[in-house]
DNA sequence: TTGAAAGCGCTAACAA
DNA sequence: TTGTTAGCGCTTTCAA
C-alpha cells in the first residue's frame, strides 16, 4: 500500500481512504491512486484489514460431507442470501466427534462474521466454545430444540414419522428402514425415532432386523434392498432416509423385474430433482434446501447489519411428495 | 493471548511457543498454559498469525457453480489431498466475466497459500493479476495449453471428439448436441469443438439446428430431446454434454415409450454414479473428478512444502464408458 | 481534503 | 527453557 501511495504522490492514509470511502477523497487524487493500483497490480491484505478494523468478511461453514449435493444447494442458497462482500470458508468433516471440534476451532480462529453449522448435536465443550466465542452461530438443517443463536431447518423426527405414517396409511405393514450410522449421524437418528414412533402408534412392533445402516451411494441402496428382501421376504415397503439409496433400489428392481410398488414400495427422502423424473417416480420428503441456506443467509446479513434479533428458530417444514413408488 | 499468559504466569511469548512448537516448552509450563486456554476459552486469531508470520493456511477455490455435484466431488478430493491444517475458502460464481474477476481479486486478498480455479479461460487482465500475485495457481478441469503454474485436468475437446466418434462408429448419422451456453462456458465450447471435428472427419456436414443450448436440470434434458425430435424427426442420437440432461432425456423416453437406443441413442458426459444404475444404463464419458481434486491437493501440498516443481501440466485423461443407451 | 501517530494480535530474531 | 524488542499491513483517532 505504501508503494501505491508513493507512486500516486500521496500518503498511505489517503490510499486507504480511497479504497474504503472514495467519497472522502478528491476525484483527481482518486484517479491517480487507481492508476497506481492497476500499474502495480496491488491487492490489499484482507488479514491486515481485519486485524486493524476488527471487522470480518468471512462466513465460516462446517458441513458433514462436501460430496452431498444437498449441502451444495444449501451453500448456494447461503451464498446468495448473504449477498456480496462476504466470503465463504467451507470445511467438510467426515466422521464425527473430535475432528469436528478441531475444525470448528480452526474456523473460529478466523473470527468469522458468523459460523454456519449443518447437522445436529455438538459435544458439551463444543457448545461451550461456540457460546463463548461470541460469533453468531447458525445451526442449519435439523431444527435443534435450544438454538445457540439462530436455527433454521425442519424436524427430522417429524419428517421420519410422516413418511412412515404415509406408508402405513397406504396399507404397508412390514416396513424396512435404511439410514446412515445412527450413532454418527444425528439426522439419521432423528428420522429413525420418527419411524419407530409411527410404527408404535400403529400398534406394530418394531423389528430391528429390518433396520439397516449403510454408507452413501446408489449401489448401497440396491444392496440394502436385496439384503432386506432376503432377511424378510414378506417385506412390503422400505423407507430409505436418502433419495440416493431409494433410486439405487428402484433401478435394482427394474433390473430384477421386481414390481414397484406392487411387490415392494419405496420411499425416499430429500426429493432430489431426479425423484420426479424416474419411471415410476419416487415418493419422497421434500426439504427446502436452497431456502434453508437462503433464509440463514439473509437473516445473518440483517443481523450483521444490526437489524435482526439474536435468537431465532425458523421451522421451514417439509412436504411429503406422493408419487408412484408407494 | 496475554490473558492466557497472565493466568498461566508466563510471558506471552511462551504461550505462542506452546501453541506452535510445544516441544520447546517445559511440560509443567505447557500444562498450565493448556489449562488457562481451556478455562478462558481462548481461540487464537488466524489473521494475526498470518500477518505476523507471512504463512497462510488458506487455500482459495473459485468454482463456476456451487450446485454442481461434480465440483463437490472435486472439492472433497482437494480437501483430502491437501490433508490437515489447511482451510478451504470457496466461492462460486455463476455467470462469468467481471464478477469472476472481482471474486478472484477478493480471494487473492487473503494471500492464500494457493488459488484453485475450475474452468478454462481467464481474461487477459485476470491472467496478469494471477501471475503477478505470486500465489501458486492451480487450473483445474479443462487442461489449459499454457498453465500459469499447475494445471490438472483432461481435454474437453478430445472428450467431445471421442464421444462423437463413438456414436458415428455405432452407425448413428444424424446427431444432436446439447450443452450450456458456449459463450459463457469454455468447457461446453471445447466439447463442441470436438463434436464438430469428429463430424467433419466423418464427412458429415454439421447442422446448427441440431445443436441446442440450455441451462442445467434434468427436465431441461427432456425438453431438449423433445425439441430436437421435433426439429428433425430423423435424428438418431443425441450427445448431451452432461449426464443430468442425458438422464432427464432417458426418463422422458421411458415415459413416452420411446425406445433407447432403438429410436434414439443417448450419450452423456461425466459418468455420474447414477449412469451405471439406470435401465438402460447410460453411455458416458468418465472424468476423474475426485482424482483431479486429490492430485491437485497433493501436488499443492508438496509444493507448499517446497518439494515439487512450480510448473506442471497433468493430463488425467478420460474414459468412454460404453453402456446400453448407444 | 489530507496526514501523523498509535495499535490490532500475533511471530521472528535475538538475548538471557 | 523463557523473555524482550520490533514489526507484519492496515485502520482508527485525532489534528492540520
Amino acid at each position: 500500500m505504501e508503494h501505491v501511495a508513493q507512486r500516486a504522490g500521496v500518503s498511505l492514509m489517503t490510499v486507504s481512504r480511497a479504497l474504503r470511502e472514495p467519497s472522502l477523497v478528491a476525484q483527481p487524487t482518486r484517479d491517480r491512486i487507481q492508476d497506481a493500483i492497476t500499474e502495480l497490480g496491488y491487492v490489499g491484505s484482507a488479514f491486515a484489514v481485519q486485524l486493524a478494523s476488527g471487522r470480518t468478511r468471512l462466513v465460516a461453514v462446517l458441513l458433514p460431507d462436501l460430496r452431498n449435493p444437498a449441502f451444495a444447494v444449501e451453500m448456494q442458497g447461503l451464498a446468495e442470501g448473504l449477498g456480496e462482500g462476504l466470503e465463504l470458508i467451507v470445511s467438510g468433516v467426515r466422521g464425527s466427534g473430535t475432528r469436528h471440534d478441531q475444525v470448528a476451532r480452526a474456523l473460529l480462529g478466523y473470527k468469522p462474521a458468523a459460523l454456519v453449522i449443518h447437522g445436529g448435536r455438538h459435544s458439551h465443550e463444543m457448545r461451550e466454545l461456540l457460546v463463548r466465542s461470541n460469533v453468531p452461530i447458525v445451526e442449519l438443517g435439523s431444527l435443534v430444540a435450544r438454538p445457540i443463536n439462530i436455527a433454521v431447518g425442519y424436524s427430522n423426527r417429524a419428517a421420519g414419522r410422516v413418511a412412515t405414517e404415509h406408508l402405513l396409511q397406504r396399507g404397508y405393514r412390514t416396513i424396512g428402514f435404511v439410514s446412515q450410522s445412527r450413532k454418527d449421524n444425528s439426522r439419521a437418528d432423528d428420522r429413525w425415532l420418527g419411524f419407530r414412533e409411527a410404527l408404535r402408534a400403529a400398534g406394530i412392533t418394531p423389528r430391528p432386523e429390518l433396520e439397516l445402516e449403510t454408507s452413501l451411494g446408489y449401489e448401497r441402496g440396491a444392496e440394502a434392498l436385496k439384503e432386506l428382501l432376503c432377511r424378510e421376504p414378506k417385506i412390503d415397503a422400505v423407507f430409505f432416509t436418502g433419495d440416493g439409496w431409494a433410486l439405487g433400489a428402484l433401478f435394482y428392481c427394474q433390473r430384477e423385474n421386481i414390481s414397484v410398488p406392487g411387490r415392494v414400495a419405496i420411499m425416499g427422502f430429500d426429493d432430489q430433482e431426479l425423484a420426479s423424473q424416474t419411471v415410476p417416480s419416487l415418493t419422497s420428503i421434500q426439504v427446502p434446501r436452497y431456502r434453508m441456506g437462503w433464509e440463514a443467509g439473509t437473516l445473518l446479513r440483517s443481523q450483521l447489519d444490526g437489524k435482526a434479533p439474536e435468537r431465532k428458530r425458523i421451522d421451514l417444514g417439509f412436504k411429503l411428495v406422493h408419487r408412484q413408488t408407494t
